[in-house]
RNA sequence: GCGCCCGUAGCUCAGCUGGAUAGAGCAACGGACUUCUAAUCCGUAGGUCACAGGUUCGACUCCUGUCGGGCGCACCA
């Protein structure tokens, strides 16, 4: 609808053009939806926009626009008029919305895709927690919003890639090996403490016993304390993989790529030519952009804005988390991802200016690199905050909070808030069966939908587009309009990288149908109609099934 | 001290990248079920868009400053 207006405006502003010998009339006409009914359907500021360059009145330029709009207009609108400083509005006929309805039906499941990505390349990469505990609620945030990114950019024409980068190389995953080993020798009567910042789950011990169940006392006989260690090490990885990966399934998220840092990365498994590690080091070192520096290797990032230089490599000849990072990401364009799309916890936002310093040095595009911030999520109870310490060992699991609230529930919650907000998750809320909770009212309407045509059924009244025409109470004319502009959020979502647009478009169409459904029988006496209105629900539901499936929230039959 | 994010109705938050009289849900109050699901709908009330300047036809939106809240600023990851 919106490219109709934007292509008889674009025609009319080029014979202006012509007629008035002005060669660079061309403008991006921005066709908009007023919020107030009385400003018609779409309107257009081109007026306004191209008032200088003509040397005339914003008004009087309306006016000429109109003038010259080609005569296709006499079937799209009723009315257009001139207005305010110089907007003009367009009243469009009911039969030209409703008409555009076939486009949902023959579309189906794929109404909404788009091309805007036109297949690029783009790999989203989310969560990346360390496999050395469980998930917890930050995570969830994280990997939900990841999670949908990676399906809305999909749906817009990019070939995504979604990854987990495992991050198994490093000082954390030394303690969880210690830890591990530790709790092992307990159970032989050897009691130490664990390290200050050791890992003091009860799941450690878990892991330990069931190495001990494996391979007995062997560990303590067999091997050195280093073997010994390392195989506890890679042992809880394993499971807490496992772990991470079977919580994440269970609130519908999946990765196409488990990366690991320690394999991909640190490792030199492909011939001569050194680890990663090493030959970003050499490349960073070919570019002049290091320095050594009191034993260690520094990176000049001030020389490419930002505040400060960052160390690469320790004085203890080992490694930096950030040598490893720019290793990576510099491996993720060599994969052949035209951009990246990485998906990070608030804290981490002093990462990304150092990283963008590295990758500049590198002479790569920064505009290809994306971040999203995520904000913090408060957990609230009874109007009150959950304490989450992970020092206290207070903190919530994921896997308790889908337990408590289900899915579906938690999914939609943690995206329905715009990401660079910080979000408060009621869980009194969640629970609530009811109009308060905003998931079970999108999903009820789909259910409704499903519930007319089992009705429909019973009756013996089949859906067809024979008589769109006679749809023309206004509250179906929104609901068509409401419908037709879902490509464009999704589309919208994806350039902006923002999932919470598309759960805010499903709230609006769902209160849209619900005023319908409350205002129109469906399934009535008037056959015509009522195949006409099924037609018409068809196509809601067909949107709003498409949009739950999007955020990865199920779309009920029955509630 | 420096940097990033936030400040919009009593509460939780949107606001289409600068447009017309500022939007929704919850909470409050008053209505609508012999009807395809009342997990719904209709109505009332609720605002100095933190504050002060600036940019222009036009600012919640962009710029500067101030105040408040969150988070960063390691030879940790």
């Amino acid at each position: 609808m919106k490219d109709d207006i934007q292509k008889v405006v674009s025609q009319a502003v080029e014979s202006i053009g012509k007629n008035l010998d002005l060669q660079d009339l061309s403008v991006n006409v921005e066709v908009g939806m007023p919020k107030k009914k009385e400003f018609g359907d779409f309107s257009v500021n081109t007026a306004m926009v191209i008032a200088n360059k003509i040397g005339k009145k914003p008004r009087e330029v309306a006016e000429l626009i109109i003038e010259n709009l080609p005569k296709e207009k006499d079937d799209l609108f009723n009315k257009i008029e001139i207005a305010g400083a110089g907007f003009i509005n367009f009243y469009v006929k009911e039969e030209a919305i409703v008409n555009k309805l076939a486009e949902i039906e023959s579309k189906g499941a794929d109404y909404g895709r788009g091309n805007m990505g036109q297949g690029e390349k783009v790999l989203v990469e989310f969560v990346s927690a360390n496999p050395t505990g469980f998930l917890h609620m930050g995570h969830s945030r994280n990997a939900v919003v990841g999670d949908t990114l990676g399906r809305i950019l999909d749906a817009s024409g990019y070939d995504t890639v979604k990854e987990f980068y495992i991050n198994d190389a490093g000082r954390q995953m030394n303690l969880l090996g210690e830890s591990i080993f530790i709790r092992y020798k307990e159970l032989f009567g050897d009691k130490q403490e664990l390290p200050e910042d050791g890992y003091k789950g009860e799941y450690v011990a878990d892991i330990a016993s069931q190495i001990k169940s494996e391979k007995g006392d062997s560990l303590l006989k067999d091997y050195s304390k280093e073997e010994s260690t390392e195989y506890c090490k890679e042992y809880g990885k394993g499971i807490l993989l496992e772990e991470i990966k079977k919580d994440l399934a269970d609130i519908n998220v999946h990765f196409d790529e488990w990366y690991s840092e320690k394999y991909n990365i640190h490792s030199s498994n492909n011939g001569s030519d050194g680890s990663k590690l090493d030959q970003i080091k050499e490349l960073l070192n070919s570019k002049g952009v290091l320095e050594e520096r009191e034993g260690a290797l520094w990176f000049k990032a001030t020389e490419f804005g930002d505040t400060q230089d960052w160390v690469l490599i320790k004085s203890d000849g080992s490694p930096t988390y950030f040598l490893a990072d720019i290793a990576y990401h510099f491996d993720k364009y060599e994969r052949g991802f035209e951009s990246v799309v990485n998906v990070w916890g608030s804290d981490h936002h002093g990462h990304v200016s150092r990283l963008k310093a590295a990758l500049r040095s590198l002479g790569l595009d920064e505009s290809r690199f994306n971040v999203v911030l995520i904000q913090f999520v408060r957990l609230m109870r009874e109007g009150k905050e959950v304490a989450m310490s992970k020092r206290a060992g207070s903190y919530v699991t994921m896997r308790d909070v889908v337990e408590e609230v289900g899915s579906d529930v938690m999914r939609f919650f943690l995206l329905m808030r715009s990401s660079e907000s910080h979000l408060d998750f009621d869980l009194d809320l969640a629970k609530k069966e009811s109009s308060e909770n905003p998931v079970y009212y999108i999903q009820y309407a789909y259910a409704r939908i499903g519930s007319i045509f089992r009705k429909a059924q019973e009756e013996g009244v089949v859906q067809s587009n024979e008589n769109l025409a006679l749809l023309r109470a206004p509250e179906e004319i929104d609901l068509v309009k409401k419908l037709l502009l879902f490509p464009e959020v999704v589309e919208d979502s994806a350039k902006s990288l923002a999932p919470h647009k598309v759960a805010y478009y499903l709230q609006e169409l769902a209160a849209q149908f619900h005023v319908y459904y409350n205002k129109c029988r469906v399934v009535d006496d008037d056959k015509q109609m009522s195949a006409a209105r099924l037609y018409l629900i068809q196509c809601a539901q067909t949107v709003l099934g498409n949009g739950l499936n999007l955020l990865g929230v199920s779309a009920p039959e029955r509630m």
